[in-house]
DNA sequence: ACCATACCTGACTAAAACGGTCAAGTTTAG
DNA sequence: CTAAACTTGACCGTTTTAGTCAGGTATGGT
């Protein structure tokens, strides 16, 4: 299971961005400074949420990045699954008939780790960006 | 957020001493073969194990480990704490009153890892030893 | 035309975490 | 008295993390 601060900061990059896209595209540097998070390592990130077509980028002066769909269609999954953190709890591979100890059936606790990990799942595809930036509508920067 | 081999460990073999406890102690050798642990990793996790009251050991020839209390009260959540594996979602430090990005105000996304917390920490203590022991019943190594 | 702004890309890295191993015991049953 | 099993703590190679750095390229305002 990961949750890094890749993942973290890219939610918390985007609610940043959906609160302030109305208008004009948000450059990373606004990012940056109002959430303190590194410029390049934002660059790095927005670069995958741009592959995975979350985020549309516009160059040149007075540029920055926008959405590309409804805050209430992007789902934490996409997120997450955007910048490669992957809810994975099981240790084998799904597909794979070998056990994670390497035996021929299923460990033990496998049940357990895969039960966990649609409960998690869950959790993911139960929120979208829209929920998030709507707990924050009081409590401006 | 952490879930590592440690904790997965920890539960696979819980679950393993669980079953076959009823009449003797059962030795780290066993569960290491059985369940392809190293035994030195093993070792490690039980000197964890012991130490929060969750199994006691018995020494000498014919030795090994027997479950401290009732597999029904030992939660998920015990094992876990007890080999430092914490469910810890949000990066501030929960009592202080700065946020994870130095701020005086919790950060944008601090609910919802809140949340998440909560939601995983539920998983755990609704789960049992006992609840794993039963679900493994019929497969038998 | 120019140049500041902002996006874009990839290589690089210090530090931490992970997943153990190794060594050297101590205790107790048989 | 000795082998089996628990006990403790130091150690360590590898991988991952969380960025940094260095160099681009595109664009629009003046
Ligand atoms: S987690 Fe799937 S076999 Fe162990
Ligand atoms: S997670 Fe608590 S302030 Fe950011």
């Amino acid at each position: 299971m990961k949750l890094t601060s890749k993942g973290r900061y890219a939610v918390m990059a985007l609610v940043d961005l959906a609160r302030f896209d109305s208008i004009n595209p948000v450059s990373l540097r606004d990012i940056s400074l109002r959430q303190s998070i590194s410029l390049d390592f934002l660059e790095q990130i927005f670069s995958k949420l741009k592959k995975n077509n979350i985020v549309k980028s516009i160059r040149g002066i007075n540029g920055g990045y926008i959405l590309n769909k409804d805050p209430n269609d992007i789902k934490l999954t996409n997120i997450f699954h955007a910048v490669d953190e992957k809810v994975k709890t099981v240790q084998c591979k799904k597909d794979s008939k070998k056990g994670c100890n390497g035996k021929a059936t299923k460990c033990i606790t496998h049940d357990l780790w895969d039960e966990l990990e649609v409960h998690i799942n869950t959790f993911f595809e139960n929120k979208s960006l829209q929920d998030l930036v709507k707990n924050n509508r009081d409590s401006r920067v």
